[in-house]
DNA sequence: ATAGGGTGCGGACCATGGTACGGAGTCAAG
DNA sequence: CTTGACTCCGTACCATGGTCCGCACCCTAT
């Protein structure tokens, strides 16, 4: 199984120019050209899906590649430790968004009350 | 109740620049100065404390400024249709960033399951 | 009245995560 | 064997949301 980079990309749904872009930032190896074509495989495809799913997950693309860099060595109290991290950041975030959810439904259905004059938009996010 | 722009960034846990940048955005007034220095009031931090919440909300600062703008005027159309479109973002990223969770807690088991070896990080963002 | 800290302002600079451009080389179909 | 699409590469540019700099001015405590 060999792609050239535009079907690598449309692998993960990513522009040509993302990879390149990952690629110069060392995430995704350059693979050796055959004839000028570079030709990727199975594994730089599930890399690269790796570096998508982690950046959902808040990573960094710095952060990203450290990951990378400790898949392939020992240091598991690392990859425990920057996983907890990024797991009470998430709860944290997750936290605002529902509350800040709450708020947008407050102002909506404030806004829906009367149908005259201005909602208040300000006042929506006050508490 | 008057408040130097240091006064009224403290009040919102925000930086002086971060203020002048605002109103740089045209989010924030620029009030008149009293022989040189700016002096703002409870409707200034009331109005940086909506930028912050809606900030929160995942609203961009241009979006903010029409939500500003909405707020003096009579269009409750939009502004349920910004809230509503707002909330629908928000829920979808909330799946997202716990679908993310659970993968990470998913890659925390493994990685304390053994204690020899790297844990497989790529793997646990795959499905 | 003078030193220090805060303020006003314009403009430069920054980090993050890309996206676009241009010119040369390559490949596949007609 | 040419045409059109794709690739390579370096460099430049972009949007977002700030952050820093330097100069001059102002305000307050000593």
């Amino acid at each position: 199984m060999s792609m050239t980079i535009s079907a690598l990309a449309r692998s993960s749904g990513v522009g040509v120019e993302t990879v390149r872009y990952y690629q110069r930032r060392g995430l995704l190896a350059t693979p050796e050209r055959g004839a000028g074509i570079r030709r990727y495989g199975a594994a730089d495809a599930r890399r690269l899906g790796f570096i998508r799913g982690a950046q959902r997950a808040g990573f960094t693309l710095e952060q990203i590649g450290e990951l990378l860099h400790l898949d392939a060595g020992q240091d598991r109290a690392r990859a425990r430790e920057l996983a907890s991290e990024r797991i009470a950041a998430l709860d944290a975030k997750i936290a605002e968004m529902q509350t800040a959810r709450a708020a947008l439904e407050r102002l909506a259905r404030q806004c829906h009350a009367s149908d005259e004059g201005p909602c208040p938009i300000i006042a929506a996010f006050e508490g």
